[in-house]
DNA sequence: ACCGCGATGCCCT
DNA sequence: GGGCATCGCGGTA
């Protein structure tokens, strides 16, 4: 087997996705995350994710059940790509979850890079090194664009730390929301004294 | 190491 | 008009 190789395994279906966010979050590390596009097969190991809890999250885009033109696909279903712009220049990846009008996803934050696929320590990041953009909001998670695989990889021990760049929401910016395993393509390294093992 | 900030455009209880 | 689930650079140390 060569490194360049794309790992094969189980497509998350589904029914993966349609249960308690914070497990699908844990659950998705050291999944693989691959992304078909021209022919071409893109792909990284998930290693960072957040989870994002619906209408009482504060730091959610559905907070307060806000249902809108952006929002609309996390109210679909589960298993879909719900992709959204931000700060003018990045796209952002989340894995809808919960049943259809339950509006809750995970945001993919980092990837170990596949062969020839560039930097993916950060949201705005994994989505430009995977062509992923407004074109895939609202896609089902599985091929011909994009979809996860369960390769078989033996998980590496979960930490959880409060998520990133959430602030002014009272108790939901210090809860334990965002997963991670320990690897050098975190967008942000685990520091002992922020973080608990899950 | 940390901190500040500019870029840039879409969203909007 | 204000804020934003970001990123990379430049300054200070």
């Amino acid at each position: 087997m060569t490194l360049d190789e794309l790992p094969t395994g189980r497509i998350l279906d589904a029914t993966f996705f349609e249960r308690d966010t914070r497990a699908v979050a844990r659950d998705l590390l050291d999944k693989v995350l691959v992304r078909e596009l021209d022919g071409r097969l893109l792909w990284g190991r998930l290693v960072e994710v957040e989870a994002y809890l619906g209408p009482r999250d504060l730091a959610a885009h559905s907070r307060g059940g806000r249902r809108t033109a952006r929002t609309e696909v996390m109210f679909g279903g589960p298993g879909h790509a719900y992709v959204y712009f931000t700060y003018g220049m990045h796209w952002c990846l989340n894995f809808v979850t919960r049943e259809m009008g339950m509006p809750q996803a995970v945001l993919v934050r980092a990837l170990e890079p596949g062969p020839g696929v560039g930097r993916c320590g950060g949201p705005g990041l994994v989505t430009r090194a995977l062509s992923i953009d407004r074109a895939l909001n609202g896609v089902p998670l599985r091929p011909p664009d994009l979809y996860v695989v369960d390769d078989g990889a033996r998980q590496r021990r979960v930490f959880v730390t409060p998520r990133v760049g959430v602030q002014g929401t009272g108790v939901w910016e210090k809860r334990l929301l965002r997963y991670v395993v320990d690897s050098p393509a975190l967008s942000r390294p685990v520091r002992r004294k922020r973080v608990r093992t899950l």
